[in-house]
DNA sequence: GGTGAACCTCTTTTT
DNA sequence: GAGGTTCACC
């Protein structure tokens, strides 16, 4: 296929910076390798070009579409492609002890940093109940996404409870960090930022000879070409280290301002929309012609995007016809929603839709599950995309912190991960004398582990700890001895007796670990063969920035695809199908709190309501535009979710697609939102009835449906009349004693149902329903 | 002092 | 439904 005017245009542009707006379903991807192969067919050396994606995923994806297009013309391998995590990592590895990173420092995740961040509550005595360590972390991710260091920020002087508190804590968990020889995620960028910032400021000294110059500024140097794709979820750090990087490169950013989703973890989207503003002579091009997705499709996409502000506004065009209509199916429940799923991915089998070109969209993982289930009980087979994978489990874990603490005897995390795993008789009261020790002496816990008596850990405990560190030397001997990484995982989880412990439990669930754990063994030993030059740190820093298991081609590849919206990002499917799309799931309830709030507080939206809202919504317009011909969006009246039952009503997403592009009738307005619904209250299954006139005088006026959708919560408590009502928190109420007051909560099931109503003056009262009439 | 069983809470999205 | 925490028992 040729490349369209626009399309060859941004491959051929040189000179300048350039940005490329370019929609969903544009062709970004194949711009972005035409570009870079076509730098290299005019002589640019591959390792002067630098492409940076978001995901490992689509770092392997343009790697390898390269070397196709490529093939045996040039050296693909010396390309820097890579996420911003692994670029950085690659430059830490090599140049970060000027920034206190050892060659062999470790990458803690998300699970590690709390662990580390609990570590530090305790140390400094806070209490979990008031702040969780997830949230100090949360505010710390903030601040380093943003490029600013904890002195900076208490240099600013803001006061505040929380700053204070981000920043003590802040402090001690970085300086554990920096002991343990670790950084997490936020770190690597900021820490190769820093370490390129410092590089160049000293004066070279008089008569330096070019070996003497810092690499680093080398580094800095070292790029002709910069392409960056998906630049509207970048964060300040990440804009600052592609400047960095790109001193003497011609700079080309690629990104979609409609697909901005990562807002909440500090990307800026003002990034990509002033990018042409800060830089002189900056071409702008954008790409309107969609390639992907059938006219339907497209236009509930424009649908749904258009009622943003604040965008740069493109109209996406397509000439693969109109296709078929989406689908829109309003279920009963959550388990008929999945049954239903099931049907369609039957269906697009049956008209030989492969597998993989399948997938099922849900906006929360904890939605995953009912699908999941309904899967596995029509024995189909499905790779989930996201949520815990591989490398996350317990006993993948534990032996990563093995041949972690094996490589670096100061990752105190993972001392106290696996010293009492398996059990050993080594508790928590030994570990905290050996704490309490380590902290005051600086030391490692491993170090103080070697004489526990000092540490006040006599008898029993003392020898155990002895035979402990006996065997963790013996191993880190092998490790130096540079016993091949299977074998030494094997010699781990047998020496340690991890494996033996999870034989002898016996459970199925102990067997599928033990599985697990061979898998990982013969993972290891697949690495060796085809990288023999790498290490155990390569493969530990691999292993922590690879999110997701699916490189690992264990089996599932002709599987349907179940995925976040998130994790769908990037990709394209022949069917599609979006669950869950009710007002509190998607949007998510945590977003139309903020609407609630205005609502009740009678003001407008904040800005940063508004702009999660916008979020949501181009999340939305995300999942819809990875569908190539068959869209299927499905939402419940129904939902157990978190253990709690709601009822629901239809996504305003859904609201806003055009009824011409749609099979099954658009639900149509609804002015009042869903809510949670104690357990028990009996919820309909009637057949759908003509919608109640607007504002009738009983319980469930507040909605309205077109005819064709099921209005749900028509039954409820039998006092209240033939209809049922439809509680929401907020609602108007009269009472024949107390006057009118506003619903703030109910409970019980049928005639029992008994209502919290505030009442202005009098305050909250606890009243049957059947004494009080909606307003 | 350590271990296991019963109870409790808390649920967005990811490198 | 999973993870953590508390408690009672070895």
């Amino acid at each position: 296929m040729q490349l369209n005017p626009a399309q060859q245009a941004a491959v051929e542009h040189r000179g300048s910076p350039l940005l490329v707006l370019a929609g969903a379903g544009t062709g970004k991807t194949r711009v972005i390798t035409h570009r870079v192969a076509a730098l290299m067919d005019e002589g640019v050396p591959p390792w002067r070009i630098l492409a940076v994606t978001f995901t490992n995923k689509a770092a392997a994806e343009m790697r390898a579409r390269m070397e196709k297009m490529c093939e045996g013309k040039v050296d693909v391998s010396q390309l820097w492609v890579g996420t911003f995590h692994s670029i950085s990592a690659r430059i830490l590895r090599r140049h970060g002890e000027s920034v206190g990173l050892s060659r062999n420092f470790a990458i803690y995740d998300t699970d590690d940093q709390t662990r580390l961040m609990k570590r530090v509550f305790k140390e400094l005595n806070r209490d979990e109940d008031q702040v969780k360590p997830r949230a100090i972390l949360g505010h710390l991710d903030q601040l380093k996404n943003r490029g600013l260091t904890i002195s900076q920020v208490e240099q600013l002087g803001l006061e505040g409870f929380m700053t204070r508190l981000v920043a003590l804590l802040g402090r001690r968990y970085e300086e554990l960090l920096r002991a343990a020889d670790a950084a997490d995620f936020g770190d690597l960028l900021v820490l190769a930022v820093k370490l390129l910032e410092k590089a160049g400021t000293e004066q070279p000294r008089p008569g330096a000879q070019l070996v003497d110059v810092d690499p680093v500024i080398g580094l800095k140097r070292r790029f002709l070409h910069v392409v960056v794709d998906e630049y509207q979820d970048t964060n300040p750090v990440q804009a600052r280290l592609v400047e960095l990087l790109s001193g003497r490169a011609q700079l080309c950013v690629v990104g979609d301002d409609d697909q901005a989703i990562y807002g909440w973890r500090g990307a800026d989207v003002s990034q990509i929309l002033g990018f042409p503003d800060q830089r002189p002579g900056c071409e702008l091009i954008r790409l309107e012609q969609n390639y992907r997705s059938t006219g339907h499709i497209l236009r509930c996409a424009d649908a749904i995007i258009r009622r943003n502000e604040g965008r740069l506004g493109k109209t996406l065009w397509s000439e693969l016809g109109d296709g078929s209509l989406v689908t829109l199916r309003a279920c009963e429940d959550e388990r008929e929603e999945a049954r239903f799923v099931v049907n369609e991915i039957l269906d697009a089998l049956n008209e030989d839709i492969p597998a993989e070109e399948i997938a099922v969209f849900y906006r929360t993982h904890a939605q995953s599950r009912v699908i999941e289930q309904q899967l596995t009980d029509r024995g189909m087979r499905y790779a989930i995309f996201g949520g815990l994978g591989f490398f996350e489990r317990k006993e993948i874990k534990d032996t990563l912190a093995y041949l972690r603490l094996l490589q670096n005897p100061n990752s105190d995390l993972d001392f106290t991960r696996i010293v009492n795993e398996p059990a050993r008789g080594i508790g928590d009261t030994t570990v905290g004398r050996l704490t309490a020790l380590a902290a005051n002496r600086n030391v490692s816990l491993l170090t103080i582990a070697r004489a526990p008596e000092e540490a006040g850990v006599s008898g029993a405990a003392a020898k155990r700890l002895h035979a402990f560190v006996a065997m963790i030397d013996e191993l880190a001997a092998r490790l130096h001895a540079g016993v091949p990484l299977g074998q030494l995982a094997t010699e781990v989880l047998e020496r340690t007796g991890y494996r033996d412990a999870l034989v002898h439990e016996g459970s199925d669930e102990a067997e599928a670990r033990v599985e697990n754990l061979d898998e990982f063994v013969g993972a290891l030993t697949d690495f060796v063969q085809e990288h023999p030059d790498q290490t155990l740190a390569d493969y530990l820093e691999q292993v922590s920035l690879v999110a997701d298991a699916d490189g690992g081609g264990r089996g599932e590849v002709r599987a349907v695809r179940l995925m976040t919206i998130h994790s769908a990002k990037g990709l394209e499917f022949e069917k599609v199908i979006l669950t869950g799309m009710e007002e509190k799931v998607f949007p998510h309830s945590r977003v139309i709190a903020g609407e609630d709030a205005a609502r009740e507080e009678g003001r407008r939206l904040r800005p940063e309501e508004r702009a999660q809202i916008e979020e949501e919504r181009r999340l939305a317009y995300v999942a819809v535009t990875r569908a190539k011909r068959q869209l299927v969006i499905t939402w419940a009246k129904r939902r157990r979710l978190y253990n709690q039952e709601f009822i629901g009503t239809p996504s305003r997403f859904v609201r806003d697609l055009p009824p011409d592009s749609v099979r099954g009738r658009v639900p149509g307005v609804v002015r009042r939102e869903a809510m949670a619904v104690p357990q028990g209250l009996s919820l309909p299954s009637a057949p759908p009835r003509a919608p109640a006139p607007v504002r009738e005088s009983s319980w469930n006026s507040d909605i309205v449906y077109d005819e064709g959708v099921a209005a749900p919560a028509r039954r409820g408590p039998a006092a209240v009349g033939g209809d049922a009502p439809a509680l929401y928190k907020g609602m108007a109420v009269r009472h024949r004693q107390y006057g009118e007051g506003t619903l703030v909560g109910w409970d019980g099931t049928g005639s029992n149902v008994k209502l919290a109503i505030n009442f202005p003056g009098v305050g909250v009262k606890t009243i049957l329903a059947r004494f009080c009439e909606p307003l």
